[in-house]
DNA sequence: ATGGGTGCAAATGCTTTGCAAGTAC
DNA sequence: GTACTTGCAAAGCATTTGCACCCAT
């Protein structure tokens, strides 16, 4: 298991990251990052890991720090935030910006790279997924030799439901 | 001139956006913009507009109070900030953001909408404009019942020069 | 034993805001 | 004249950090 993080596994990891997720399991993978980093496979950042990957979708730190309050973890927010960090670091927590100012995360499970839709009015979030800008991304990174290692894609907007409240609040207007 | 941001252009502004680029200067959008939400047009404000547009590049708040400065203009951080979220609110200026904590802003001319690669070792930014990623774009959003706004592409990995800078230092290390 | 980990509280750094005085229309 | 604006300083807020004590290996 020691052939993802060291110097030989070095490029497979960065160049074939759906290989560690059809391998391992998250807290292997995440062992696996410590590992190689000398650092320790800590109770509170196994609880993290837990309760990261125990809900399907999006978060912030706060968020976190709620629901692992609500099961009985008392974890500080210095905590939280360096083994955010390290999550991401080792690949299996995404940032993403929804533009406010605090950093959300989302889980990565291999799989499903998508990208979201995000209602400027009700904040809803609607999640794709498009091979087709994937690759057309790949071509653009080739194009201008660059390698790339994550993107993020964002389109604001209005969902169906905030675009016919408006417009009806425009008619009522006129 | 009053048809841009009246009720009744509400809708021409909201879906061509770029027509009011092709007919109007910067400063008459501005004011435009700054009437019908009855606010004023100052000095404060125009000189930001002048410094913002006369750099075609991205800037971030602090360093617009620097070019401010240079250019002999004492307008306080606070004004900045208030006028820098004007100006987003009436299109001239993009948010854009770059991983860091902080907002970058790019003044928007119209007709070239880019995306960005960021180089994750030395900060470079690359821009690139690709209309067939903005058409498979819309083509999501009309599949999800979704009207589109503004987007943000960012694509973060490595340079070509910091690419090969990382591949020595792993040669070196072996 | 020791190098890293944790919680706490204080620090940071960008951004926002309350307020009194000033200014555009 | 009356809103709206500005600058200042203080407040906010998410995130980071210094430090003393703790714990896994």
């Amino acid at each position: 298991m020691g052939f993802l993080f060291n110097n030989a596994g070095f490029f497979l990891y960065r160049h074939c990251t759906c290989l560690k997720f059809c391998m391992l399991s998250k807290e292997d993978i995440f062992k696996e990052y410590l590992d190689s980093k000398k650092l320790k496979f800590t109770v509170e950042r196994q609880k993290i890991l837990e309760r990261v990957f125990a809900n399907y979708k999006h978060f912030e730190a706060d968020e976190l720090l709620i629901d692992l309050r609500q099961n009985k973890l008392k974890i500080s927010k210095a905590t939280i935030y360096r083994t955010l960090s390290l999550l991401v670091k080792c690949g299996l927590l995404r940032e993403v910006i929804f533009g406010e100012r605090h950093t959300h995360y989302e889980p990565v499970f291999g799989q499903d790279h998508h990208d979201h839709l995000v209602c400027n009015n009700c904040g809803k979030i609607i999640e794709f997924v498009n091979h087709r800008i994937e690759r057309l991304q790949d071509e653009v990174c080739k194009k201008n030799d660059f390698e790339p290692q994550s993107h993020r894609l964002q389109i604001q907007g209005l969902c169906a439901v905030c675009r016919i409240k408006e417009f009806e609040a425009v008619q009522i207007k006129d």
